[in-house]
DNA sequence: AATCATATTTGAACGCGTTCAGATTATTTA
DNA sequence: TAAATAATCTGAACGCGTTCAAATATGATT
């Protein structure tokens, strides 16, 4: 198979790669994840069943790149997002509907990554050190998402604020991937109403007479954060 | 599965059952669960291996079977921890720590079980049909909690609090299990903020202030547990 | 062009959970 | 008791993700 139409140095390995990497998608769409086998896979990139773990560490790896990939592709769909929202709780909602939009047509891929997703140990939990640049970017938009915002946050909780929004994406998240209503219409209900709650709680955090609520709260948060790192 | 002919229980079939079960957790416990093989487990019970696939439909299920006995086992620790409680506060936390201290010994097999936790399709989950007696009667205990409770329950929120509850120990089980703090300490620490907060949360949601704060809470609920159904 | 090192690719083999057709043992029926 | 039926048990085989030693292609060096 001579194709010799690259210029540049990029080699014919890449094609081979992305040859792989899409018949995976193709299939786990057409299939399945558990039903696409990785012998499938590499029969329909035209490959033996090897090839595929020279270029991904396991059948995981390739969600995992797909993940990447994704993420990637949001950022400019997410400026917008906040861009055109005003307010806490519409930013919050719209940027998490920029998400949901985004993995629409690829829900059981994405509930495929989140399989294992409480235990950090995991390489492709949402909390694990794998994963900790797509994190780290996520939480840099909530913390945008705060600035300038409607709402006053309390000195104490400011800086814990952009993690405790990404952890509530997080929540709406798994809801979204093993909600089976119509349109996932569920999901987004829940995000409407999430997203009010959580708004309205940051606001009464901030009277007075909360201040010792908070206080436990925040030595809460601290603990689970803790648990990460 | 043994097919009993009614009141008579084979003897035999039931010893070897046993068998198996036991050396299945001895295993889990000696080499943890994914290690440890179905193949090992039947050796050690002294039967080929498809001998484990007559009384446990998968290796799973064996796990399964040590949950319902856990559960089973730990109904008089709960009562005992409830009479020796005061206050919503104290009693959720007493209840949750019988949990903990039972599972102590064998977090690992607990860990397993919740794998596939947040999935109510899979059927292991705390949320799955399979598991849904277990659930009640768990739910029932927290209902026991809260009456003649120290804390004012608002008439709305009262039917859904042992739900609530019941997800807040959910919450600090899973935490417990992918803890690897020295004795799970950060867990405890999680547990007695945790029930700290929860508490004072119920009771700041009586204020007459907090009405609409409250009623976009439990339609949040609503949602949640109509998706559980 | 010939040689060599490295990158890529192959397909058989491994260990796992699980299944299954059949062997063996126990129980019921005649 | 003997025959028939059902319960229990066996171990080989299946399909899966994954590994690996060996084969082949590619690119640099002489």
């Amino acid at each position: 198979m001579p194709q010799r139409t690259e210029l540049r140095a990029a080699p014919k390995s890449e094609e081979t790669r992305e040859r792989i990497f899409n018949a995976a998608l193709a299939l786990f769409h057409r299939r399945g994840f558990e039903t696409a086998t990785v012998r499938d896979i590499a029969a329909e990139a035209g490959v033996a069943t090897g090839a595929a773990y020279y270029y991904f560490a396991s059948k995981d790896a390739i969600i995992m790149e797909f993940y990447r990939r994704s993420s990637a592709e949001m950022q400019p769909k997410i400026e917008l997002a906040l861009e055109n929202a005003s307010g806490l709780e519409q930013r919050l909602r719209e940027l998490i509907l920029v998400k949901l939009a985004h993995f629409a047509t690829n829900r059981e891929i994405l509930r495929a990554l989140l399989r294992n997703g409480a235990d950090p140990k995991h390489p492709l939990s949402p909390f694990s050190p794998q994963t900790s640049e797509i994190r780290d970017t996520d939480i840099a938009w909530f913390r945008r998402a705060v600035t300038d915002s409607d709402v006053r946050i309390p000195r104490d909780l400011a800086p814990h604020l952009p993690d405790i929004l990404w952890f509530f994406q997080m929540g709406v998240i798994f809801f979204w991937v093993i909600d089976e209503s119509p349109g996932q219409a569920r999901s987004k209900k829940l995000l409407t109403l999430g997203a009010k709650s959580v708004t309205s709680l940051i606001r009464v955090s901030a009277l007075p007479l909360m201040r010792p609520v908070r206080k436990t709260a925040l030595e809460l948060i601290d603990i689970v954060k803790g648990a990460a790192s």
